[in-house]
DNA sequence: AAGAGATCGTTCGGGTACGAACTATCTGCC
DNA sequence: GGCAGATAGTTCGTACCCGAACGATCTCTT
């Protein structure tokens, strides 16, 4: 999606695929640099900060929710970090083993279970969130200061479109 | 990453835990929320377009490339698709399996494979592609007609930075 | 022409990723 | 009180997803 190829090149050659057939180029370009933009700033964000502590990019964000909330319960770290209560569970059991996170029944509700961070996770994340927070910077240096809220606004704007269908 | 609680609250949280540190809350919110729109995006093509086809993100970017490009070498696919050529090794032989796409050797390189759609796969796209791009302006119609092209750039700019590390 | 080094695609192992089905628990209504 | 329905988290099956290692092939240099 508009990778080595410009996107005049791509908007002909669908064209010619489609020919006859209205097409919105505009939404295709933002929605396909949404992705790409997404997808290289998780990479970055791997290679740079997370691999050399072995933590994978859906880790990092657990044990950040976790850190910013505990004790939390699992649902809302799921709703903060946007994936689904079956990946939650599987991460969770990753992080619990190698000792970052603990999990424990609610005293209130049987129901919930309640998620802490460990001393070693406190410690990796205060540690962490510095240098992932330097990187965040490094990511958006190129967009110009002025639009950075508005770009932040544009963002939200598509997250409303798609929760409110 | 600014799903339940506002950006405000989340901010303050960490800066509780940092207290001290330099942060800039502003990157933060843009690679949260460029996370959190990506992320939304998908979950919603998913479920309105790809499900009813029992086809995955990654599976329909990887026959839109071909689609456009085809006859096209693997490397290709997963440069313009944003993932690494270990992951498009096993999507185009689910694709392949289940009669969608082909591969063969290239006659020039022996090193190349050729990835072409069958007329099976060719008759899905032209079919899905209409589908998919009406949900892409369903998605971009919260954004500012005026602000589009600024948009689009403006996710080009993330991505350009990432790339020059 | 012959080896050193680069390039391409696959395979492997571990870790996400999701929907559906399941158990346990809570809540509301009678 | 007791049962229907909702809710929370786990498990299961299938499908990504990546880095590293691998074998096959090409290219460059001499």
């Amino acid at each position: 999606m508009a990778g080595e190829h410009t996107l005049t090149e791509t908007e002909s050659a669908v064209a010619q695929k489609l020919d006859g057939l209205v097409l919105d180029f505009e939404a295709m370009a933002i929605a396909s640099n949404l992705f790409r933009a997404a997808n290289a700033v998780r990479n970055h964000m791997e290679r740079t900060v997370l691999a050399p502590h072995d933590l994978t990019w859906t880790a990092f964000v657990v044990l950040w929710v976790t850190w910013i909330w505990e004790p939390v319960e699992t649902r809302i770290i799921a709703a903060e970090g946007g994936f689904s209560k079956a990946t939650l569970s599987g991460v969770l059991t990753t992080l619990e083993t190698r000792g970052f996170v603990s999990r424990s029944k609610s005293q209130t509700d049987g129901r919930l279970v309640m998620v802490r961070l460990t001393p070693a996770g406190r410690r990796l994340m205060k540690k962490l969130f510095p240098k992932f927070n330097a990187e965040e910077r490094y990511v958006v240096a190129h967009i110009d200061p002025k639009e950075r809220v508005a770009a932040a606004d544009m963002l939200r704007a598509i997250c409303f479109a798609v929760k409110t269908s």
